[in-house]
DNA sequence: TATGAATGAGATTTCATTCAT
DNA sequence: CATGAATGAAATCTCATTCAT
């Protein structure tokens, strides 16, 4: 019980930092304002988390993995690994663009989460040995997603992008990926029907 | 004559502020580094910058200039759109990957400079309006450039990549900007072969 | 001529802090204050002050010897120390009531005018010799004058005191020299006909 | 007790202010040699204090605070209030003369202690009650009071004062405040008397 | 374990004064 | 002489982190 109690605290702490994002905007916060909005000592932050950094990217683990633990519910059925890293991108981008705070702080914590990072990474060789994709490696093929993804979050923060922005992110990250044209398109369409049949 | 010499002394920090960071790294360097590196009064320095996360941008901005300047000399000759880009992402990693300080510099610092933002966003539009690129806007295909690029060299920060890294990230580039495979792959072999014969 | 405009430049300048001190109050006023009312350059200024402390003094030696001339006319005919001291003291008050600036300007700086120093010593030193006044020394008898008249002074500058403050002091003054009750009172009345008459 | 605890620190920081003072005199104490005079952080006495303005008042009212107890004591026993002002400022003034670092110190804060300010305006009106003093206002009496050994003391800071200087200023004081000078005689002789008796 | 005072490194600001042009 | 950039000492502020209670 002494170990829930441990746990409830974290989460708690946890859950007032998504607050204050949400609140104040991914810029400043200090550490003030978490152990303010969260009700606890400074001495008990520290019993909590080394440092703030160590904060962020518990947050940012927790934000993450939430998603993508919603995205994969929504794919359930979905076994192409191109057409999940299809439709995972789309749903993660559009995840980016409809919540600005959870945007701004995903955007500012560099490491991803670990669940994000292996689901990449799996659908990515899985591609590649079905043929579909065609590049030197999986991390550099992580690269062109994560970073091309990370950049246009940077961008929502700053300006506001059109609607179709997501499938035009994907269709260049697919093409990148070494997709045919051909079939970029088709998997793009199918996966935007499928996605509008599910809403 | 007052005013060549603000010019001058702002030119002498920014100076000072590469010494340091080639020096110290990019990590820590505190406004006393600044200051005395540059031989300046505290008084001074704070004429010239608000803060010291203006002194960075200035500085990065400079670093980025000379580079892109450096890479234009390279390329005097090349006119293609796809070619220039091809080569100047190319020259860009390598930088990136034989000056570990210039790129933790670099990276650390949002904004690019505007020379840069100018020079790929005319080689994007003069790509597709020739016919060989093919995306929804050049600011989305700008961002799948600078994205995959950032990434690449923040990682380079941590773990050490490949030679053909570079290389093998610029084909992803070109393909994702649209440009057809077999394109992509002459586009490469003669912009290698190219930089190999000046070097 | 240079020393004509040696003091023209000097004149200016004081006329300047006169201005600050009536516009931005007591507190603060700070040398770019001052240099930017008198429309001078940094370095000018100290060519004519050593230092701001020194600018203070002699602007509140002009204010003082200012006032001490205008206050010798309005006494034009009177030769009793006692009835100069009482209507010297009441009018310098009046006058710190009725130009709160100036009260400001004055009371903020230490040393008095000589001029406003020697004349007091006279009258003290001629109302002791006619018998009227009974102190110890006349530098005592000084300090309970500056220092009442000036604490006075320091509370105006706090709260608004009543329109017989002036007299009330004047009273206490002459008491505390020595002046018998009773020639205080009609050296109080007189006085105070005076200045109505010429008023 | 957290309570306790921050009273004792703030005391602390006073305690040492006090020996800077005592040590450097009354000038150009910075806020160095007061935070490593009381063994302190920089940032904790800027929990204590908004500024070293701050301190230095708070410094002198203690100072004044444990004069103005002594003097009581001195007092005990001393029911009326014209003994008890004329003794009380008498021995201020001796204090003043005879301990110059303390000298220095109050007469470089504006504001008075509130204890000291209390009991002075006490003794004025009780004074005024049993019809021996006559005066406007108990708050101009008291310029009248404060105002005279203010100057004197600041004057002592230049020069040098004859022993009698207390006692002429106090006659001058009680004679200002409306005593009859006899009284004043009077008073003053036994209480010289009974401060010979006590020391 | 929880608390919040204390710490101290550092950034930023202020300003009187100096000095090259 | 006039100018205003440069200086540098000191004040003030901000925070992440430590530690006694």
């Amino acid at each position: 019980m002494a170990r829930e109690r441990r746990e409830r605290m974290e989460a708690r702490i946890v859950e007032a930092a998504l607050n204050v994002f949400a609140e104040r905007g991914p810029d400043a916060p200090v550490i003030d304002d978490f152990i303010s909005a969260a009700g606890v000592a400074r001495g008990t932050f520290y019993r909590y988390f080394q440092n703030t950094e160590q904060l962020l990217e518990a947050t940012t683990m927790r934000l993450q993995d939430d998603l993508m633990v919603a995205i994969e519910a929504e794919m359930l059925g979905l076994d192409d690994p191109v057409d999940r890293l299809a439709t995972g991108s789309l749903l993660w981008l559009r995840k980016a663009q409809s919540d600005p705070a959870w945007c701004a702080f995903t955007v500012r914590v560099k490491p991803q989460s670990a669940l994000v990072e292996q689901t990449l990474l799996a659908d990515l060789r899985g591609g590649k040995r079905a043929g579909d994709f065609s590049f030197a490696s999986p991390q550099t093929a992580r690269d062109l997603v994560v970073g091309t993804i990370r950049e246009g979050m940077s961008r929502m923060m700053v300006e506001r992008l059109p609607r179709t922005y997501a499938v035009d992110v994907v269709r260049m990250l697919l093409r990148g990926l070494g997709l045919s044209f051909v079939k970029t398109d088709a998997v793009l369409a199918a996966c935007i029907a499928k996605l509008q049949r599910s809403t």
